[in-house]
RNA sequence: GGCGCGUUCGUCUAGUGGCUUAGGACGCCGCCCUCUCAAGGCGGAGAUCACGGGUUCGAAUCCCGUACGCGCUACCA
């Protein structure tokens, strides 16, 4: 049997890409891409209340920005469209129908009070919260009397009594429930939309998804879903239900404990490549010790037999270190659009400053940073003038005749026509042979001078980047300020 | 409360009965390199493999129980 895997990722349009379903997303990318098999996005939006102007464009466009491309989609179409739940309304309808004219599933009339009544009456006998199957006693006669009179009703799953329901899942093995501990689920709400378990069935088996790979907090209603392929007479995909991820106190991942969104990350200056390599080794590792990876060797490599059982907390320290070492692993040119837009949101939005120029400025601070953000916060001097001098370091690294050492270092490369790195080094070396002094006695006042700070490139390479003029420039003004 | 899942350094993890005095990575500390800061190299601290019983010549690895954590328990997904 060789059929090519079809796999899903149907998340509900809330506003914004939880990092939790970018894991979940990425998992179903991987799988399929690995298989050669279809990656396809389903938008589930069955509840109207929760709706959220806006949410599927920027979903989409969140998701475009992360290079899970899928095969189908709303905005891609494919065969088995609609790809948006609220536009299928009437096959799940027909399919709900199907299903009471099997008697597995049934009206219900029952009003939200008596449905708290019942509740709190079985939380107080400390009984299992479940519908107690009043409305499946109803005749035809009384069902057809109050559907013309249009009382709001519900349709439920008609759970069978005392069934062992299995669940043979990839990742965890075979799980067991019984149907005692199943609600009569509702598949139909009164507002005639689908609940996520019908729906999910139904477009699962319509769409031909031969694999569900989705977060752990399904486990539970899987079960129902179960029931309802079978109530259908429809085959099973394979089930994988990935471990949680977490937040620091092991809960499952949310607001209120830092950032879940995407786009706030996104925001943040990661990098897309170091996000989704860190979600990657969240739950899943090769079984070697590589942790730094391309999205073309995780889909080499990638395998939902070697997916971990148990949640992970979303700690930002290593996905910190993976985009510095992306960032390290990337050329000036790539990261080029990154520096322009964080000089865009900057102070020095207003400034201009040649692809040359800025170039030289990222290979120069490349393996110094976190963020690209950092090369305008971490050596500000390459954008503006030096406004201060770090107190710490002038007292460290003035001394009364620095100001002289200085003056002589800068004749000799105002000699300089047109210097290159090496230039301005040997007119140091000259400049400190000719005063019998030290290197460090006058290359750590000039990275003063020219930069404002004691950490930083190289001074040779400083001097270039910001050029011969600047450079004496700054000399001169910092003999003035700091003498 | 019920049902389900899980449990290896602070964190992410390797480990599928002997190769393990439990390996790697992040973070932390120290040393080296060095014009500074990084990067890099080397080293260190850090896990009685949740606990208790078994099975076995031998268990982090298999079985049972307990504890703890988490998830689900909606006309939310």
């Amino acid at each position: 049997m060789n059929i090519t895997p079809r796999v899903r990722f149907a998340p509900s349009p809330t506003g914004y890409l939880h990092v939790g379903g970018l894991r979940t997303a990425l998992f179903n990318f991987l799988f399929a891409r690995h298989h050669d098999g279809k990656f396809i996005l389903r938008i589930e939006d069955t509840d109207r209340n929760r709706f959220v102007d806006g949410a599927v464009e920027n979903l989409i466009s969140t998701l475009h920005w992360t290079g899970l491309d899928y095969d189908e989609g709303p905005d891609k179409g494919g065969d088995y469209g609609p790809y948006i739940q609220s536009k299928r309304l009437d096959i799940y309808r027909t399919h709900a129908q199907e299903l009471i004219k099997k008697d597995k599933a049934y009206y219900c009339f029952c009003s939200p009070e008596r449905l708290s009544m019942l509740r709190q009456e079985q939380k107080h006998t400390k009984d299992q919260a479940k519908y107690d199957k009043f409305c499946l006693n109803l005749t035809p006669e009384e069902i057809q009397k109050n559907l013309s009179a249009l009382k709001p009703y519900v349709i439920r799953l008609n759970v069978p009594q005392n069934q062992i329901i299995e669940i043979d899942d990839v990742i965890r093995g075979r799980v067991e429930f019984n149907s005692e501990t199943l609600d009569d689920q509702v598949l139909i709400k009164s507002d005639g939309y689908p609940t996520y378990h019908l729906a999910n069935v139904v477009d699962d088996h319509l769409m031909k998804i031969t694999h569900v790979i989705r977060g752990e907090e399904w486990l539970s209603s899987t079960p129902k879903h179960i029931l309802l392929y079978d109530f259908f007479g429809w085959n099973r995909p394979v089930f994988a239900h990935l471990p949680l991820l977490l937040n620091p106190d092991r809960s499952k991942l949310s607001k209120r404990q830092g950032d879940v969104a995407v786009e706030d990350y996104r925001a943040k200056g990661y990098l897309k490549e170091a996000l989704i390599n860190f979600v990657a080794l969240l739950g899943w590792n090769a079984g070697d010790d590589k942790e730094f990876y391309y999205m073309n060797e995780l889909i080499e490599k990638f395998s939902l037999a070697s997916v971990n059982k148990a949640g992970a907390i979303f700690n930002t320290e290593k996905l910190n270190w993976l985009n510095a070492e992306h960032i390290r692993n990337k050329n000036s040119v790539e990261l080029l659009p990154e520096l322009r837009s964080a000089l865009k949101n900057s102070v020095y939005d207003e400034s201009f400053f040649s692809d040359e120029y800025l170039t030289k400025v990222i290979d120069s601070m490349k393996e110094r940073i976190t963020f690209v953000s950092e090369v305008i916060t971490k050596s500000p001097y390459f954008f503006a003038e030096i406004e201060n001098y770090d107190p710490d370091v002038i007292k460290k690294r003035w001394t009364v005749e620095t100001p002289v050492y200085l003056s002589k270092l800068s004749e000799e490369f105002s000699l300089l026509n047109n210097p290159g790195k090496e230039d301005f080094e040997n007119a140091l070396k000259k400049t400190t042979e000719n005063l019998n002094l030290g290197i460090g006695k006058l290359i750590h006042p000039l990275r003063l001078a020219v930069s404002g700070m004691g950490a930083g490139p190289g001074v040779y390479d400083i001097l270039f980047i910001i050029g011969k003029e600047k450079t004496i420039d700054r000399i001169k003004k910092a003999i003035e300020k700091l003498s």
